[in-house]
DNA sequence: TTTCCTATGTGACTTTTATCACAATTTCAA
DNA sequence: TTGAAATTGTGATAAAAGTCACATAGGAAA
């Protein structure tokens, strides 16, 4: 994308005001990362906030034995709150960011989000929209991990990631589902084969295709 | 407790500046709930951001079928995260809150809170740092639903329990338990007795006393 | 083509958790 | 004191998920 006043109003349509686009140019970084991109990891210290303006990031939530558990998916115009407390706080990152996909950001600095805050009311709402999206997320991730089977979070993942991706073929292996729903391969094996069995998806290698 | 400046001056510390303690006692409300008094249901809307001077709330989330998981407890000086996000976002509560005990605590009304925090630092930290954690908490949630067995989970909650009233008996049935947990009371039951013969608890009606 | 690596399939088994049924115990109130 | 309700104990069994071992298949590179 070029990185210029027009193409970000096109971008951010109503959601910013001009003199905020002004300074989000100025002092913005625009990024492009592809997929796989390790944009954060736990303990990592950010001095960044990011906007998405295309592709999405995943959020996973690690332990110390090294599984991870998919939190949510941050996408167009979203941004992560993590970073936000993070940065707001002075804290270490506590979560694993990932590109899902060729993704394309920019990069607020630090010391900005509180100064834009006061300055701007449309930057204030979108810092508390991106903390109501961010928590419901996470209760959307309790929900799941608390009260669903795995067989229905398998199935849920598949659809999230057919949203995200606006498409219904992944690339994916076994063994990358069952690391983001916190299981083992194996698990995730047999409970494609069972919804492949009800219709519900298609399996070849390396390949799932989801039904309906 | 008497509501008035010197009390609230005792109470915040240096967390507040004077200023902002005579619009909270000029706009507060002060409150004083029993313990099982219900805060606020899903769906509920809020019109108000408590904060706890004494005692502590606990925040479940429930799914369609009545079941309920444990998020986290919020006691002294805490304010609820959910609460401040709804209000700003004018949406409805998605959450269930109780006092876990006696609780007093102060409700800021809606409007004040977005006027204080351009109005004063103090308050804007204050919201951050609420912001940060409660995102701490629904991580440490997530991390022990998705990493950690059930008898871990009990013995957390335990000792979870044990900080937030400072002591080491509760009076709490397995009924109750299995709803924090989400899961049904034979199986707190089972565990219970487990670690009773482990010397992690003394158990009887109504009665558990955590060893250690 | 052959070889090798990665990905998937699957049986056998264990552990963990859930469910049903009913007994035993404690407490409180009539 | 007696009965009812609430609480806890426990066996039997099933369902869900995790683990180990090894077989099979697909695709890329030599």
């Amino acid at each position: 994308m070029e990185f210029n006043l027009k193409t970000l109003h096109t971008r951010f349509g109503k959601l910013f005001e001009v003199g905020l686009l002004e300074e989000i140019l100025l002092f913005g970084t625009y990024m492009e990362v592809d997929e796989g991109h390790i944009l954060m990891k736990p303990g990592g210290f950010i001095r960044n906030v990011p906007i998405i303006l295309s592709g999405s990031i995943k959020i996973l939530r690690a332990d110390q034995d090294g599984r991870e558990a998919l939190l949510y998916y941050i996408g167009g115009l979203d941004s992560c709150a993590m970073s936000l407390t993070c940065c707001l706080n002075h804290r270490h990152s506590e979560i694993t960011a990932i590109a899902e996909e060729k993704t394309e950001l920019i990069l607020i600095p630090v010391e900005k989000i509180e100064e834009w805050m006061t300055k701007y009311s449309t930057w204030k709402q979108f810092v508390f929209t991106t903390y109501q999206k961010r928590f419901e997320d996470l209760l959307g991730a309790i929900d799941q991990i608390a009260f669903h089977k795995l067989d229905e979070r398998l199935l849920g993942l598949l659809n999230r990631k057919a949203k995200q991706c606006g498409c219904s073929v992944f690339n994916i292996t076994h063994e990358e589902l069952g690391q983001e729903l916190a299981t083992s391969r194996e698990v995730i094996s047999r409970l494609l084969k069972q919804l492949e069995k009800l219709g519900r998806v298609k399996l070849s290698r390396n390949k799932i295709e989801l039904i309906n």
